[in-house]
DNA sequence: TATGTAAACTAAAACGATTTCGTCATATAT
DNA sequence: ATATATGACGAAATCGTTTTAGTTTACATA
């Protein structure tokens, strides 16, 4: 079929070893060889197969990302597409490339039989339900990993400093002067745990006291839903000041909705959103939020995890932090 | 390291070949073999390797996808990203991975040695410049491919119905009322031919004039560009009382932009988008907008392409279109 | 001259599967 | 009883590389 190995040793008069050892950077080669090889591949069209390769060498240089958005949701996911189109990025810039881990394939194997089939060299669960036995089973794998807005005890992982940057955040409302601030939950995770205590603590820490009903539960990345947590909190008999959504696109769903009721963002009440996307600054009022730094965890993720596989060093485990930003934007002021 | 056939057919007392047979369904095996073979197998975790299975058969399961988003534009592009995600999940079902095609490997390969490296079986171009050489390559290398969204002459091609739904488009604003048309293009592409087609011959069927200063280049997916052509053609002379963007996203800008120049749409000027994202949905106005039918263009890739490369049947080569959906919304309407 | 050394190259055994022929019972047909 | 067919399995070559342990040649040294 293809052009092999052989094609370029038989052209060059070479053994494939010496063509081999060319393509590997091996120093036991002469000039004239390996620049004779190279321009004898280039001409003929040879590319090293990574199957052999990978089969001879047991690394792939592919690398396993889990990434199960909810599809179809229909909203591609911001903040976990950018992670993952920094990681991706990183990765390839390596050498390596990116494998989607699914249990769709044939008779619908599991994830880990999923990786173990394509020989991945390690894999990064960028968006997951770390909750599901199949997802612990492959954490728990000999298969080197980095694990994104989780925490998995004793396993390298990458999350957002989502505890101080929620304090930041919570900080600045409260210096806008607001006193009755509602929180809205994404789904249960750790770092909705993380932002709530953020919220909680920089509240306590003002003398302000948060009820019961301002904290209420709702979706990430759901705009409607966002519509519909606002409405709710906005039509309580001691409606807050200003509401903390869990993401920038809930808190377009609660601009909307405020629009909606006639209520003005910010004279009238004020909405704080999370992640920093583009449309979220395109808006008006500019959404104030919290920008998490995608690119940042995207690439240590990549780079924890390769370092990891081809061992370069050993600091690359634990839990590391990226710092948010601030983004002050308009929705977020005094009332009227 | 891993666990082989080898360990299977040992711990079976039976050859490899027999459990290789086991796991590709042949017949000449006999039940008892058959499940006994597979228990084993599940027991002790092994799971055949791709890897050495694509060496044997020159098959790689794998197919490869250009998706050449000019990154870091920050807005995913919405459009070919859920055609993507359609195409992943079909292939999937269908047994294949996915590996993104691109020149950052290593000593930065050309896309046509990444799928040569990499034994695709066969390529997707879901979002690509049709234009530079390195592309070119590759679609006319020997690997069967398709293309989205543009049309490879004696390639296999899915596009959206750009000409008839534009058609749909410019016939909904007419029969609302508008004269003065505007046309914002995005990059020029056979899609923006298409497009702009559809809408001069339907201003011409409807005996509109449309005057050169009417018809503006931009940007597909940019907010800001939108942002920018709608200044540009609100602030001409003899204002258009529509303006058909590009898509959604510009639309969106284009929003923003009528409500900075306060004006009221569709009051004061009638916006058209293209796409059907779904924010286009949750703003108000709604955006009056051409749904693209980006599920079945996903579908119809992967199936296409596996079809070609398992030579399953022969009717797989040349342009199929899908048609779109004009999805009224309520950014269109008569004048105040 | 004999010996050691270094440079440049090669032979051949893997890696983990697939697949083509065989082989060997046993069953059926003649 | 012999020939043939069938069912169930195995031997071994092969896919395109990598890599170890040579081999060969040239040259320097004793």
């Amino acid at each position: 079929m293809g052009i092999t190995i052989r094609d370029v040793a038989a052209k060059c008069g070479l053994s494939i070893s010496t063509v081999s050892k060319v393509f590997n950077n091996y120093t036991d080669i002469s000039e004239e060889t390996r620049t004779l090889v190279l321009r004898t591949a280039q001409n003929i069209g040879y590319y090293p197969s990574s199957i052999a390769s990978a089969l001879k060498t047991n690394r792939s240089y592919n690398l396993g990302v889990l990434f199960q958005a909810e599809s179809h949701s229909g909203v591609t996911h911001s903040f976990f597409s950018l992670v993952l189109d920094a990681l991706k990025t990183t990765a390839e810039a390596l050498g390596y490339d990116i494998t989607f881990i699914n249990h769709n394939i044939r008779n619908s194997m599991t994830y880990l039989e999923h990786c173990r089939y394509r020989n991945v060299d390690g894999i990064a669960l960028v968006c997951a339900n770390f909750y599901s036995p199949e997802v612990i089973e492959l954490v728990e794998s000999e298969i080197p990993c980095v694990i994104i807005d989780h925490i998995f005890e004793g396993k390298t992982c990458i999350l957002s400093e989502n505890f101080s940057d929620m304090q930041k955040l919570t900080q600045y409302a409260i210096e806008c002067g607001h006193k009755k601030i509602a929180f809205v939950k994404g789904e249960q995770t750790s770092v909705t745990t993380a932002r709530l205590s953020g919220f909680r603590e920089t509240m306590q820490k003002n003398r302000l006291a948060v009820p019961n009903e301002y904290i209420i539960e709702s979706r990430y990345d759901n705009p409607e839903e966002g519509v519909h947590a606002f409405k709710h909190l906005a039509t309580l008999p001691d409606r807050p000041t200003c509401i903390i959504m869990p993401d920038d696109n809930t808190a377009l769903g609660a601009l909307q909705a405020a629009a909606e009721m006639q209520l003005r963002v910010p004279q009238d009440i004020s909405i704080c959103g999370y992640d920093g996307i583009r449309l979220g600054q395109l808006v008006r009022p500019r959404l104030t939020t919290i920008r998490q730094d995608t690119r940042t965890m995207g690439e240590l993720a990549a780079e924890k995890l390769i370092k990891r596989i081809e061992r370069i060093s050993t600091c690359d485990e634990g839990v590391f932090y990226v710092p948010g930003q601030l983004i002050p934007g308009e929705s977020v002021g005094a009332l009227k």
